[in-house]
DNA sequence: AAGTGGTCTAGACCACTGT
DNA sequence: CAGTGGTCTAGACCACTTG
């Protein structure tokens, strides 16, 4: 997984930027589950870009899940099951990330069992820095997703990379889910640490044990705070 | 996940076929890392399909991992390293699937723990339609991955399934690996049939015990007969 | 019937890479 | 310099869904 360094990029393909556009509007709840997004031409005349372009940025999107296309009617974002967590309606969106946080609780099980298995000098830097970060609620999307993307990395499994770098993925981690609870940013801090502590002693038990402590926590606090 | 039906659909958009075409040239062996694709132009004129729908082809790739383009040059299978195919070659096409495999075990640790918790009828039917079929050399991966995805949907995480439906996923699933030991058919089919009589007992622990035994053996077979 | 996605045509210009 | 991807234009026709 790279580095997403925010100082370099801009050089994004046209595509690439709808997307990301799109992946924001999902990520912070302005597109919901189910909502019908305007037509292929008018969306390509307000956005001023081509609609092959813009073509292409729905296939992406289409391949990730995240829209879909109905011939003759129109590009929805799919529906969530909201029975499954005993949510109701208007909840989607966190039914959507409840699931997300369930299916990052067994792949970073295998993430930080693997990294405290294999993580090189490198890697454990990588991960240190991250962790020396104070978390701020500037930089807390930015260094939450670092610490996770460098233990993903240090784990040395590109399928398992594959998936925690995904488009998709991103989504949920650049979401509207930071904590605004400065006591929270420091326990997310001990939390983190922790984890690295058990990676550096290559206690893959403990590790395991920390980071699912650690993922009960956050999604706990957000149930707490948009439940 | 849906079920794959090969005998109804056949109504894929023209991109999807484009796709799924360089899919199994990779999974393969025809296309190997490393290898650069013929020009955009020349590609959508043999193919007899216009430069628009190749387009849209390429993203979807592009955003899978599974080719580059580098402007100015061309298109690209990514080198061995950091690419996830590779299913023709020696060594590091070994080292890949492991990681699939490895990848796996984490993931389908939680859809049988999910599926035993959460399975209705409906979804047990499914499962057990998948463990009656007998195993072949030709039903042998359209079986295989039947039965994985029907517990994957039984897990009804949405997130787990896009994993485990992604055309990446479907790269390894239609690779070389099936067996051709009868024997070993057996073995599979019994493996399987325990996974999903844990899951009808609602017994998580059972279930994730015999699917990492499973998934054990489909790895160590592998090495046996290509390693 | 109108709206919408799916696909195509037949070009064009730019930016970049490699020789 | 020629080749190649990135993007765009300005249309067109078909198949399908919805009212």
């Amino acid at each position: 997984m790279n580095i997403v360094e925010f100082e370099e990029i801009e050089k994004l393909r046209s595509y690439e930027k709808v997307v990301q556009q799109f992946v924001s509007m999902i990520a912070s709840g302005q597109l919901k589950p189910g909502d019908r997004l305007l037509p292929e031409r008018e969306l390509a005349s307000r956005l001023s870009i081509s609609r092959a372009v813009l073509r292409e940025a729905f296939r992406v999107m289409e391949s990730l899940g995240i829209i879909e296309s109905r011939i003759g009617s129109g590009r929805y974002l799919p529906k969530a099951d909201i029975n499954l967590f005993g949510l109701s309606e208007g909840q989607e969106h966190l039914a959507l990330y409840l699931s997300f946080m369930e299916a990052r609780s067994y792949i970073e099980a295998g993430t930080v069992e693997l990294a405290a298995k294999r993580a090189t000098g490198e890697d454990l830097e990588r991960i240190k820095k991250a962790v020396s970060v104070e978390i701020s609620r500037e930089n807390f999307i930015k260094s939450d997703t670092e610490f996770h993307l460098a233990i993903t990395a240090a784990s040395h499994n590109s399928v398992l990379d594959w998936i925690m770098g995904s488009q998709l993925f991103s989504i949920y981690f650049t979401g509207v889910w930071g904590s605004e609870d400065p006591n929270r940013w420091k326990q997310i801090s001990e939390e983190h640490r922790a984890i690295y502590e058990a990676i550096k002693k290559k206690n893959a038990e403990e590790a395991k044990g920390a980071i699912l402590y650690h993922l009960e926590r956050v999604k706990d606090n957000i149930i707490k705070v948009k439940g």
